[in-house]
RNA sequence: GCGGACGUGGCGGAAUGGUAGACGCAAGGGACUUAAAAUCCCUUGGGAGUAAUCCCGUCCGGGUUCGAGUCCCGGCGUCCGCACCA
């Protein structure tokens, strides 16, 4: 045996046969329990990153733990291949996206084989490839049959220079990134997937999801957004309106705060904002300024609060006397309620900010417990807490649900023309999913528009709808409807001239199902068969970067819903548990002219306070920035190669998953690699300890003290390390790893030359345990130490161990004694021993009884296994 | 702006409402060595004390509880998402 472990030969070796043998690859006819475990996809950027190395370790380990536990296991792996970044390499760099993506698929597939992933690289699939894509295509003409695929206006970011649409991502500080023309909202006729027909199931199953974080739970629940309100009809006053126009509709929440209304608002796409602007310059220039940035919530959010009034007013509905002036304003969205709303500024900041812009006043009706209804004043901070109705007529002295109760009762009963001027309503927050790009590199939106017979589904027949690969790409804009002959087609229909849809899908529609494309990768008939994909999925355990908390889960579990609607699959929810992992951060360098440094051109030097940092060449001092999210930009990043060359896949793999718990971000740093380097040696060091000592024989019937404490501290470190990786707390596991070999490397020190039998097989049984334990997180040195103990299998194939659970419990225990709540003493009793008989054993100890100075305690607390309080 | 999280030694972190700091890193001391690396052993939240031991301590301010890092209310700070980045 070596003295050093030589991760960079064994890992290739141990690969090398694990390829040879193809024990990853999953038969989807294997009897055993299935167990689906799958890490989000990567999009092929170029080089995986240390989020990746991180997000697929986790996967694995649990890949590998469910294995050894006797499931058939799939873990499968591919790519996100659609998207941007291939088409500005395209623009930028000359390459076509086709090959730039499949050279960057090509590296970083061999990087994450380097890494020694249990994948099941047989069903690998990129959603680029037209194998993958014309099923997309045949879903999408199932949704658009059932109706869950429509067209709609919708506003895009629109670059009145380079004359293209821009992604969110491309507009900085409102102007084009490459042309610098400030962007305009410009509305464009766009595909969408109707993900509202499923607003309320999509929420109430979130009750169902009981393995997600409750955080992203939340956060779906938020952004689904229901609320029940009320949709008022407000009457117009006739003299002031623009065309005629009768009544404004607006959707509120608040209607308990009707009489402290100051105004109107409503968004400046409103039609009764257009008709007025008709007649307004001033307000179709007003309306024009507002639509002068990016479509970002973010922007209209955080841009100043605006308002024009529109000379129009509206009759309030329980005094045909109160008139209220109806402002366009911009913080106001067309695409919410019903683009309109009333104004109570006392009980709403955004209000309150708007009417002390304009002065319009405000009149608190909603008076806060505790507070003097008469001197209750609003300046510039609203409430919006419970209280009692006030300044309110009809209102005063009821709760705010009394109120609410009490306004959609009357509205409900008074009725305008022949319906009712109230009507309680559910709105939803969520919006339907527009997929629409106008881009080359994605998936072509399979429909023909005919000037004759409108708006056709391409014959199943004719699909895929491939995208032609002599695109050029030298000037901003689609690809695609720059092509000189492909979207010119014949109507399916009519036979006459007709044209593509050119617009391409939105990437997160390929990534909204390619976990049920794994199931059966290899179908050329359909995108699934529902047979395979209902007996595996839904996905058992998800992992992912909580930045996909909200779209890709929502999206994915509205496409799950359309896919059992259409007959591909047989469940909603496509993911039974989720699991959101932290980034990848690092230290930030920079030289004295303020550019940044990578780490590894930094030299670190000192600890304790009194650390610095050279540029290795020079020997310049750097500056030592914040810790941040590793970034290209920020030049903060470790390249997983340089990492795996160095030290090897085990301690890349080990150090990932040891140092912060896995939901949280971990800092990437030179020491904490070093030192998981240097536990590979020290595990290898004492296997081969345990390897020396002489085989082991049968079990004995009887183990000596010695033996006992090996065999305790192996099955306990087995019980709490199969317990963590089974609730992915993977930096626990670590620790109990660490503890274990630890013990053991203490039992191995004070052994005698020739061990007793029963030492010896403790020993043994030990080191058996230690490395299957061991072996989820780094399986190369896994297999060589499983070799070094003399066994001739794979561990990787190995069942995993089984606790002796008699080993686990201990005949005394040992608990802390309190008194008034800090710890005091110890107490040691026996493991059943009653309350009763812990509170005297208590009350016999000389700290109590010192305490108590003679009197009787006023209260003994004892909690079994735990603590005992004495209350002096 | 809205929504969500997080905040514990020099550092990463551990702790079903029950002994705060497991485990690791870094640092200091020692052993081995001609020397270094590697390895092994010891110390390590702050303060007082020869010691036993005591006091303080989980971002800040309140509260609930026999007992709060953990629960509640109010701040401060950092990070993530916001619908065309993936």
């Amino acid at each position: 045996m070596q003295e050093r472990y030589n991760a960079r030969e064994a890992e290739r070796r141990w690969q090398k046969i694990w390829d040879e043998r193809a024990i990853y690859t999953t038969r989807n006819d294997d009897p055993r329990p299935k167990y689906y475990v799958l890490e989000m996809f990567p999009y092929p950027s170029g080089r995986i990153h240390m989020g990746h190395v991180r997000n697929y370790t986790m996967g694995d380990v649990l890949a590998r733990y469910m294995r050894a536990k006797g499931h058939n296991v799939l873990h499968p792996m591919g790519w996100d291949a659609f998207g941007l970044p291939a088409e500005n390499a395209a623009m930028e760099r000359k390459v076509h996206p086709k090959a730039w993506t499949y050279d960057n698929i090509a590296t970083m597939k061999k990087q994450l084989q380097t890494m020694g992933l249990s994948l099941d690289w047989s069903r690998e699939v990129a959603t680029c490839d037209p194998s993958y894509y014309k099923h997309q295509q045949k879903m999408f003409l199932d949704f658009l049959k059932v109706g869950l695929a429509e067209r709609e206006k919708r506003k895009v970011n629109w670059d009145p220079v380079d004359m293209t649409v821009l992604a969110n991502e491309q507009v900085i500080d409102g102007r084009g990134w490459r042309s610098g023309a400030v962007v305009e909202q410009r509305e464009m006729s766009q595909w969408i997937f109707k993900i509202t027909k499923y607003s309320q199931d999509l929420l109430d199953a979130l009750d169902t999801l009981d393995r997600w974080p409750d955080k992203v739970r939340l956060m779906q629940r938020n952004w689904i957004g229901r609320s029940e309100g009320l949709l008022v009809r407000f009457a117009l006053d006739p003299k002031t309106s623009p065309a005629g126009e009768s009544e404004l509709k607006i959707f509120t929440t608040r209607h308990d705060t009707l009489f402290g209304a100051k105004f109107m608002a409503i968004a400046p796409d409103h039609p009764l904002a257009q008709a007025a602007a008709a007649k307004n310059p001033k307000l179709a220039e007003f309306i024009a300024e507002t639509k002068r940035h990016g479509t970002a919530q973010e922007i209209i959010d955080t841009q100043e609060k605006m308002g024009f009034d529109t000379g129009i007013r509206a009759i309030h509905p329980f005094d045909p006397n109160w008139k209220l002036p109806v402002y366009v304003a911009n913080f106001i969205l067309m695409e919410y309620g019903t683009g309109a709303i009333f104004g109570c500024p006392a009980h709403d900041q955004r209000d309150l900010d708007f009417v002390n812009k304009y002065g319009l006043g405000n009149t608190p009706v909603v008076c806060p417990p505790g507070q003097d209804a008469k001197s209750f004043v609003i300046t510039d901070v609203a409430y919006d807490g419970e209280g009692t109705m006030i300044n309110s007529r009809f209102l005063d002295g009821m709760t705010i649900e009394q109120a609410k109760e009490e306004v959609a009762k009357r509205l409900e009963g008074e009725t305008r023309g022949n319906s009712s001027i109230g009507e309680r309503q559910v709105n939803f927050r969520l919006r339907d999913w527009g997929i629409s790009r106008q881009r080359y590199w994605g998936c072509p939106i399979p429909v023909i528009h005919c000037p004759k017979c409108g708006v056709l589904p391409v014959p199943d027949k004719d699909l895929p709808v491939a995208l032609p690969d002599d695109a050029t790409f030298d000037k901003p804009g689609n690809a695609l409807d720059h092509h000189p002959t492909w979207k010119h087609v014949n109507c399916p229909t009519c036979g006459g001239k007709a044209q593509r849809e050119t617009d391409t899908m939105d990437t997160f529609v390929d990534s909204s199902w390619y976990f049920a494309r794994f199931t059966d990768p290899w179908n050329e008939k359909a995108p699934t068969d529902p047979k395979m994909a209902d007996a595996w999925m839904p996905v058992d355990q998800y992992i992912g970067g909580v930045e996909h908390a909200i779209l890709h889960l929502l999206y994915s579990r509205f496409f799950t819903r359309a896919m059992k609607k259409t007959g591909h699959i047989g469940m909603n929810e496509p993911f039974e548990g989720m699991f959101t992992q932290g980034m990848v951060v690092h230290e930030t360098y920079r030289d004295k002219a303020g550019n940044w440094v990578i780490p590894a051109e930094v030299k670190i030097e000192g600890g304790e306070g009194a650390r610095r940092a050279t540029l290795i060449k020079t020997g310049e001092s750097i500056e030592i920035g914040p810790i941040e999210k590793m970034s290209k930009s920020k030049k903060n990043t470790v390249d997983p190669d340089d990492i795996m060359e160095t030290y090897g896949a085990d301690v890349a793999r080990w150090f990932m998953l040891s140092d912060s718990p896995p939901d949280r971000d971990v800092i990437w740093s030179e020491e904490g690699v070093q030192g998981a380097g240097r536990f590979v040696q020290r595990l290898w060091r004492i296997i081969g300890e345990v390897a020396a000592v002489s085989a082991a024989g049968i079990q004995p019937a009887t183990f000596s003290d010695d033996a006992m404490m090996v065999r305790k501290a192996a099955h306990r470190a087995l019980a709490n390390v199969s317990d963590d990786i089974a609730r992915l707390r993977f930096n626990r596991c670590v620790a109990h790893i660490y503890e274990f070999s630890n013990a053991l490397a203490e039992a191995l020190g004070s052994v005698e030359n020739v061990p007793s039998a029963d030492l010896t097989w403790a020993l043994r049984e030990a080191g058996d345990i230690l490395v299957r334990l061991f072996h989820p997180m780094m399986p190369h040195l896994a297999e060589e130490c499983w070799a070094a103990l003399g066994h001739k299998t794979l561990v990787a194939g190995e069942a995993w161990p089984a606790v002796e659970a008699g080993l686990l419990v201990e005949s005394t225990i040992t608990l802390p004694v309190q008194i008034n709540g800090k710890k005091r003493a110890d107490v040691t009793v026996p493991r059943d021993a009653g309350k009763e008989a812990v509170e005297a054993a208590v009350l016999a100890l000389d700290t109590v009884k010192k305490a108590l100075d003679g009197k009787s305690p006023k209260k003994v607390i004892v909690v079994p296994q735990r603590i005992v309080n004495v209350v002096a």
